[in-house]
RNA sequence: GGCGACGUAGCCAAGUGGUAAGGCAGAGGUCUGCAAAACCUUCACCGUGGGUUCGAUUCCCACCGUCGCCUCCA
């Protein structure tokens, strides 16, 4: 069966027919660049980074386009969230969005995320909008308010509640009445508003002088890199309803024609409140775990194995516990992967344990079936751990293993657990390889001197070499064929 | 109140109309100088109540519970 994806335009899992065999265009709602990313941030890109590299695995040409939203992000009281973290840190906005953008792409490259082949700004982008909002206008769909402000004309698109499956009569009329608004109708929305003298984010239009609504940015340069109809949409849950639903609304009135094809959204990061009880992460709760400080405590392959777990359209919930057992679960299939690196290193040639390569083919077939239903990591990460049984069973076995066998093996893990879900390391290519080579040689010495130590039973002797080496965080395992040793 | 999602073993978590992957933890065992790791064995009536069906955990309805969205958040 071939890949199929769960459309959350449809509720339904369908065929994934991209609009141009063998290239897929997607989009994915990027962040607010205000404030160091979290763990929820990590969930959402880590999940369409596994996405990514699986339509790459599967052949297909990806053009992956994120944004960062820079610019037209108000809070509550009207501010802009960039424009008050530029005040508090007495800081010009730019700085604020160049040093956020940087810390976002340096805690997704430490966590392995493939960088997006664009990420472009809103801020870069506002003759984009500023033409857009022009076509809106011309066909209809938007109007200029008494205060010289730009809104969308809900009602004019017949569409709009169809992501979300929300209609305009359900939805309290009145309930934001009481704000002095100066829009024709509560539910619309601003495309383009006047700037208040401190409201510095500014640029010349034919309204006079403003910045872009928030929902505009994705429609205006998802069409300048992917066309008015593009393959996946991705993006948080949390954002269907107003923004994806906005962004949908302005595309199809501006173009006259369909939107993303395929909608792709990620499930909630949810953490225990002080109850016990779980809520979302999120910057304004101030219940958030930076990317940071995560990546201190832990291997960026365990935060990637902890969020794999879970297939990416349901919520998890965050805690020590789980990433403990993700840890222990991860720690399982790297050992696997040393033990067969290890192993290689005086493997004899030939094709002796030639009959595991079926069990290889295999994985790649559980594997593939899994990621092909809907990206089912968890179902992948199974295929993996049924292979790491095997290989154990293999290489605890009196058989012996040729190299070109261990090879395919190391290979198939590289692959699937290295190339797609980004969880198995390539100790070789690692910068420092000198030094850790250097490593590598010296412990090797003190395993054969312990090991003299053992045949000679001064076990006195062999037990000291390992307790310091344990307490120097490298941990040796005896067996039979000899000892082999993992840093932890 | 409306919309959406979810409720599977001690914990995390896939999945299927014909009695349920995987991981963590636990128990017993094999191996080991000891250990570690590994392997073997063991551990679930799939929220509750109805309905459809020869048969439902899987489909439908109701109820209970949890989360998300409806205002900024991935």
């Amino acid at each position: 069966m071939a890949l199929q994806i769960y459309n959350v335009l449809n509720r339904e899992k369908v065929p994934f027919e991209p609009m141009h065999e063998g290239k897929v265009n997607m989009y994915v709602c990027g962040p607010t660049v205000y404030d160091h990313a979290h763990i929820g941030h990590a969930k959402t890109y880590l999940s369409f980074d596994i996405v990514v590299r699986y339509l790459r695995y599967s052949g297909y040409d990806v053009l992956y386009v994120q944004n960062l939203t820079d610019v037209g992000h108000l809070l509550d009281s009207g501010e802009d969230r960039i424009l008050k973290k530029a005040r508090q840190a007495e800081a010009g906005p730019m700085q604020i969005v160049e040093t956020y953008a940087r810390s976002y792409f340096e805690d997704m490259d430490a966590l392995g995320v493939t960088r997006p082949d664009i990420s472009p700004r809103a801020s870069a982008h506002v003759p984009e909008q500023i033409k857009m909002i022009e076509t809106l206008l011309e066909k209809g769909n938007a109007y200029v308010s008494d205060d010289g402000n730009v809104y969308f004309d809900v009602r004019s698109f017949d569409g709009y509640g169809k992501l979300s499956n929300r209609r305009l009569e359900d939805q309290e009329a009145g309930s934001r009445g009481d704000v002095r608004s100066d829009k024709r109708n509560p539910e619309d929305f601003a495309l383009w508003k006047i700037a208040e003298p401190e409201h510095i984010l500014r640029w010349d239009s034919p309204w006079g002088v403003g910045y872009p609504g928030w929902h505009i940015e994705c429609s205006a340069m998802s069409q300048k890199y992917l066309g008015d109809t593009f393959d996946i949409h991705g993006g948080g849950v949390d954002n269907i309803f107003p923004h994806n639903e906005c962004e949908i609304a302005q595309s199809e009135a501006a173009n006259g024609v369909d939107f993303a094809r395929y909608w792709m959204l990620v499930g909630t990061l949810l953490v225990p409140d002080e109850f016990g009880v779980p809520v979302k992460m999120s910057k304004s709760l101030g219940n958030f775990y930076t990317l940071k400080d995560a990546l201190k405590m832990h291997r960026p392959e365990v935060l990637r194995t902890f969020i794999i777990t879970s297939h990416y359209r349901n919520p998890i919930v965050f805690s020590e516990d789980s990433l403990d057992s993700a840890h222990k679960g991860w720690e399982r299939i790297y050992s696997a992967v040393r033990l067969v690196r290890e192993t290689m290193r005086h493997a004899p040639e030939g094709e002796a344990g030639n009959a595991f390569l079926a069990t290889l083919d295999k994985t790649r077939q559980d594997f593939v079936t899994a990621m092909d239903d809907d990206f089912n990591a968890p179902g992948g990460m199974a295929a993996l751990h049924e292979l790491t049984r095997e290989v154990n069973i293999l290489l605890n076995s009196e058989q012996t293993v040729s190299k070109s066998v261990l090879a395919a093996i190391d290979n198939i893990y590289r692959e699937l657990g290295g190339d797609v879900l980004g969880i198995v390391p390539d100790d070789n290519a690692a910068a420092g390889a000198a030094n850790a080579e250097r490593e590598a040689g010296l412990i090797r010495l003190l395993i054969d001197l312990r090991a003299q130590a053992r045949a000679a039973k001064d076990f006195a002797k062999s037990d000291q070499i390992r307790d310091e080496l344990t307490a120097l965080g490298v941990t040796l395992e005896d067996r039979p064929d000899g000892t082999v040793w993992r840093t932890n």
